[in-house]
DNA sequence: GTATTTTTTTAGATTTGTCTAAACTTTAAT
DNA sequence: ATTAAAGTTTAGACAAATCTAAAAAAATAC
């Protein structure tokens, strides 16, 4: 079956958000897709009568397993765009989402599975995020975020998870981007910031928030 | 300004009928986009509303400069997405069209910027038609079909008028794509029917319809 | 040159996705 | 345990794009 970009939208807000809150709430959802509640609880019903989601009056949805399966097919098609403008347009990694937002929805099964071999089938897009195959089976990478850290060797940056404009213009600052290499060297008790020396770069500091977002494994 | 994807398809269908006739009728664009004539009427007087069109009731309508020039960024859209798919992807020249259709229409500037430029800023499609520059700029490549054509020598194949999937099935089973040479031995009167001889092929007749959708120039 | 046919437009309805404002539930506060 | 606040749903409206059926204009036939 073929579903509207609206609802492709839908389906795949509700599973990001599903990926924090195994529930999740009209308001919330409304507030991910920047429209209004009332315009959530319709379109809620739809993909109900749809059999997408669970859905009960009041008590928040989730994804049924048809639905996190639709989901995870426009995750695959959304990360697989967004590794094809970077690694072959040359975009940079911050400037893809809103570009991969539209191309995501152009339906070909065919030009997905062209596009993959093309790209030679990346596991992870730009941002570290595992791209789920053909069945929908996504890696579940174990990672570490920079604030529970605790070694002082080398680590390196696999993912990040707030993937705002707002945040990416951030490390590009700092030079942290998916792959970079760096350790830990304090944490401040006080307000949870974080000293980290990237490599070659001198040593500076993250707020705890920064630092709650940055997912790093162990090299 | 930006366009929704109906306009977008209204545009672009009434460019290309304006290539055969200078003013294109309520039918005949209904026809073209699979819709009917009351709906035409509607998006025209949209579309007049919004001065891309010369429009007078029951007199037909044809696309002012500010309409050609979005027409003709979105037929260079469509095209670099065709060259995309055959030359990067490998589909077949035939399997491309409708996926374009959708491509077409993701809307980012840099995008296409920087596709054009991966693609080495191709000049044609795989179809042969040419893509029209940033500025609108097509270029208008002479050529005569294989209706008219006099000459025995060999000559190349540059483009092919009627895109329907059924004229491009017929082709293949020809051995006929943009590129491939061939000679024309003989025009039969009676029908108009041609013989040809495709390099590598035996010789085979053609009829006067298939023809004169085929374009050549002269190697 | 009137009558018929074809083409085009209008009028009104429909679908999808959205919205505001009001009503209703649930949660939190005292 | 009421009351207030926050969150959710309903009711009704709206815009975009489409459709059908009927009316109007233009083309054609005789």
């Amino acid at each position: 079956m073929n579903y509207s970009v609206s609802e492709e939208n839908y389906i795949k807000s509700i599973y990001h958000l599903q990926q924090q809150t195994a529930t999740v709430t009209t308001n919330s959802l409304a507030n991910e897709l920047r429209t209004k509640p009332a315009s959530v609880t319709d379109m809620l019903k739809k993909l109900q009568t749809k059999q997408l989601v669970e859905y009960e009056k009041y008590r928040g949805f989730k994804l049924n397993a048809t639905g996190n399966k639709i989901a995870l097919n426009i995750v695959r098609r959304h990360r697989l765009w967004e590794f094809f403008l970077v690694n072959k347009l040359g975009f940079e990694w911050d400037k893809v989402h809103d570009i991969a937002e539209e191309l995501e929805h152009v339906s070909s099964i065919e030009l997905i599975k062209k596009l993959d071999s093309f790209l030679n089938f990346p596991q992870t897009d730009p941002h570290g995020d595992p791209i789920p195959d053909t069945n929908g089976k996504i890696a579940i990478i174990k990672q570490s975020n920079l604030a529970e850290i605790t070694t002082k060797k080398n680590v390196v940056v696999s993912s990040v998870s707030n993937q705002s404009p707002e945040m990416l213009e951030m490390l590009k600052h700092y030079h942290i981007g998916i792959g970079t290499s760096l350790k830990v060297n304090k944490h401040f008790i006080f307000d949870g910031s974080v000293e980290i020396k990237v490599v070659q770069q001198s040593a500076c500091i993250i707020s705890e928030q920064v630092a709650k977002n940055i997912f790093v494994h162990h090299d």
